[in-house]
DNA sequence: TGTACATCAGTGAACGCGCGTTCACTGATGTAC
DNA sequence: TGTACATCAGTGAACGCGCGTTCACTGATGTAC
């Protein structure tokens, strides 16, 4: 990731350099394990070179986290032999939130709440969100609330996301519980009221 | 929450007003704007005097954890006249993360997953977590995986309240989405398989 | 084809900040006799 | 009931750290004529 030494005086590629060695801190120490000064470092570049190429320090993350989220969708979305559509949406979630940690809790960190300092992450964020929800369009029973199952099911997959993360529930039988969980009738695949 | 000013030379009682600042600078600003200082500077005390009752920073955030779990497990087992205990259940969980953020992030950061380090805190963390478990047992149908159940039920609810608390679930629609999703059979509340 | 010059992408020094933690210490308290 | 003394709970100064950001600058590049 990092090459350090440089024969030109113009690195020639700083902005994605400076993006990739953030999204190493990233994946090896988390959100806060990143700064500026480091990330320059290992691009083997003063840390003033890289105010060339974003504003401050949150308009690297912003990047990061935009970089993330096309990432993201495009996990998401990728065709899979599985039987059931929705449940392989789920499944790739959660494999994404545990293959890049720290890119994860970056994408849903407060960085997002602020969207609107950063159109682009908002943009791409936006369109991930959207594929989750006609995702759950396609699922959804008649008589029942498109925008609950979507909600219900993205909270589900989110809240396994952290919870196998942080490490409150055991990674290893993270395979077995998504295995089970989607075996039952996901959150609004059931007759809606059926149980009332 | 802050009284600076003090006549004795001895506190009184610091160790408790430690942890209170704390969890003040926590519900302003999150986990990372805590400070063995500023906890110190507003309890009206010096730095090293925090060292008298904590080891170490992450001993005061332990410290402030385990009363985080142990108001978690009241709130979540707290008789509720609502005719669904579960929904009831799952309602306290996101009220509680929405009600008290900073603390809620600080319970499931990666203090908790260096859970050997802290005693208290794995022990006041489990007991709410079995609390959980038991609701969740109470409320499988036949033939259904109890483990199943619970990790879904968890996993929705903690997910819902990352989601509203990130700000990527507009928060003002909190009450409506949780009426709309307990009103769909809850994740493994309908029958085993009825959908394949 | 050569050159003047604007623009771009770097540099190093410095500022000011707040942090966690250690150190040697002192004031207050409580207990044994 | 009074006193010596151990223990406990504070203090202030200092260390070393890394950070984000600003500043005045210089080296390299590319473009107009």
């Amino acid at each position: 990731m990092s090459t350090p030494q440089r024969d030109t005086y113009h690195h020639g590629a700083l902005r994605p350099a400076l993006i990739a060695e953030a999204r190493a801190l990233l994946d090896a120490g988390g959100p806060s394990a990143v700064s500026l000064r480091e990330a320059a470092r290992r691009a083997g570049v003063s840390a003033t070179a890289t105010y060339r190429h974003f504003a401050d320090k949150e308009s690297l993350l912003a990047a990061v986290a935009t970089e993330g989220f096309r990432e993201f969708g495009a996990a998401l979305t990728r065709p899979n032999p599985e039987a059931d559509p929705f449940a392989a949406m789920g499944r790739a979630y959660v494999e994404f939130a545990l293959t890049k940690p720290g890119l994860f809790r970056l994408m849903f960190s407060s960085l997002l709440a602020e969207r609107d300092h950063h159109p682009e992450l908002a943009a791409a964020a936006n369109a991930t969100f959207e594929a989750l929800q006609s995702a759950a369009g396609a699922h959804t029973g008649e008589g029942q609330d498109v925008q609950a199952v979507a909600v219900a099911a993205w909270g589900l997959v989110h809240g396994l996301s952290h919870l196998l993360l942080d490490g409150v529930l055991p990674r290893e039988q993270a395979p077995e519980m998504l295995a089970a969980i989607f075996r039952m009738p996901p959150p609004g695949l059931g007759p809606a009221a059926k149980n009332r």
